[in-house]
RNA sequence: CGGAGCGUAGCGCAGCCUGGUAGCGCAUCAGACUGGGGGUCUGAGGGUCGUGGGUUCAAAUCCCGCCGCUCCGACCA
């Protein structure tokens, strides 16, 4: 892509609304545009890296066997007086009339249109068991959105369901989900640590929270220092194996919110291995058994013939979220530090001396050879300064950039700059392209 | 939902207290000089001062209502 181009509207000052580090940065980088409180509009570059982790969401829930369908965002509001929620669920829940004075409201989450889909379409317990998810837009009404899309009214989230016959079988799946999170934070470069935590309104009896360690983080966490190397990548994962050593592996370690603290225990931890700090939650899995299931008759047929009510759990990825989350976790005082797997390109073209032909037609070969090979470029080809490209890159935050400046062309190479850590070298237009291929 | 602020050009802000018809920096446009970390000079364009009402000869400025946005707390993915 070339930037003379592209829709990429950053700024050079920081928006006076904008407090935290993430939201300044998505908002100066060209990321997104605030829309209204809490609700944002995310333009090309933004809707980029959204897209990126989204599918690695993906990816792995499929790995995992759950399997994706796509429910809407309005929902009638009988579906949630049949489980009770209707009420309870307060202000935060937008609700709408339709034309024919229908009570609907937009979706803060899914539990009771999926147990309907499920219970209207599954009567043996041979069927089971099942993981769905959708990943969709989400709204609650906050009553004090903040931080951009960290905490904003509307939201995009991954939302899986899991519907067993029993306890058991709902452990799996939770441990399935368990797992597959573990791998989704790791493969976008952060560390997320799976903590105790409370259930909420939602209700069950067993959750955990996915929690990235930031100062920003709205949530006190206290947790036991060796999490942090925990690797989940290294290891090849068997989904329809047990993995309950594998989960208890990371459950085990001390590792909870605040509100499930026990000081006694983590006082217990070696001095250096207690970790206080602030966390920010970018998933959470809950067991809630026939919470919803009961009420609303999802029920199949057992093997002895009797009807029994399904063993629900239920797991969310704040996918809007984390593209804060990430940049909270990885900045400098230059920008983004997009980690490989989430970047919204590549790599970043500059060409250094933009009215020195050689400059040009070294850069425009480049760009084409990158492109020829499917490296994923944002090309500087416009008019600017030298120092303004820059700038502009390290804001912007691509993994890799390759100056292309009257230096190097003389002497027949390009600069490759590492954005993390900032490490350059002077190589052949091969060369580095070999090292990005 | 309690408490506190803010709304003036695309962005960041001054002007308001003490009323006299709007200004600075950046950005934009034109030209020149420059050219490896957001450059310099000259010139130009761009604002119903959030909105509705009131006071006044006169309102960005004083008073009242409304709307929007932000921060702290409570709450929450």
């Amino acid at each position: 892509m070339r930037l003379s181009r592209y829709f990429l509207p950053t700024l050079k000052e920081n928006p006076s609304e904008a407090q935290i580090v993430s939201h300044r940065l998505m908002l100066r980088a060209g990321l997104i545009r605030q829309a209204s409180a809490g609700i944002y509009s995310w333009l090309p570059l933004g809707f980029r890296v959204l897209r990126r982790i989204e599918q690695i969401v993906r990816e792995e829930q499929d790995a995992a066997g759950c399997q994706e369908l796509l429910m809407p965002t309005i929902q009638s509001a009988d579906l949630w007086r049949e489980s009770g929620r209707y009420e309870d669920y307060g202000k935060e829940m937008l609700r709408i009339k339709d034309r024919h004075e229908r009570d609907m409201l937009y979706g803060p989450t899914n539990e009771e249109l999926i147990t309907v889909i499920f219970r209207d379409s599954v009567r043996s317990y041979r069927e089971l068991p099942k993981l769905l998810y959708h990943i969709q837009w989400k709204f609650r009404d906050e009553v004090r959105p903040r931080f951009g899309v960290m905490r904003g009214r509307e939201f995009l989230m991954k939302d899986s369901y899991s519907f067993d016959l029993d306890q058991a079988g709902a452990r799996r799946a939770y441990n399935k989900m368990f797992v597959a999170y573990l791998r989704t934070f790791a493969r976008m470069g952060l560390k997320a640590i799976p903590m105790q935590a409370d259930t909420g309104p939602i209700g069950g009896d067993l959750s955990h929270e996915f929690i990235i360690l930031a100062e920003t983080g709205e949530s006190q966490v206290y947790c036991d220092r060796e999490l942090i190397d925990f690797d989940v990548l290294g290891e090849a994962v068997d989904y329809e194996a047990d993995l309950q050593p594998l989960v208890d592996r990371w459950a085990s370690r001390y590792a909870a919110t605040d509100e499930k603290h026990d000081p006694a225990r983590f006082a217990a931890l070696p001095e250096a291995r207690r970790i206080e700090a602030r966390g920010i939650e970018v998933g959470h899995i809950f067991y809630f058994g026939t919470k919803y299931s009961a009420p609303m008759r999802a029920e199949v047929s057992g093997p002895t013939g009797e009807m029994v009510p399904l063993h629900m759990g239920s797991y969310g990825i704040g996918v809007s979220r984390l593209a804060g989350a990430i940049i909270e976790a990885s900045h400098d005082a230059n920008g983004i530090v997009w980690p490989d797997a989430v970047a919204p390109f590549k790599v970043g073209l500059i060409n250094v001396k933009a009215d020195d032909a050689a400059c040009g037609k070294a850069a425009e070969e480049l760009y084409g050879r990158l492109r020829a090979a499917g490296i994923e470029v944002l090309y500087d080809d416009t008019e600017e300064r030298a120092g303004a490209k820059f700038a502009n890159m390290d804001l912007i935050g691509l993994p890799w950039q390759i100056l292309v400046g009257p230096r190097g062309v003389k002497a027949g190479t390009v600069e490759l700059k590492r954005r993390a850590g900032g490490e350059r070298a002077e190589l052949s237009a091969e060369a580095a392209l070999a090292k990005l291929a």
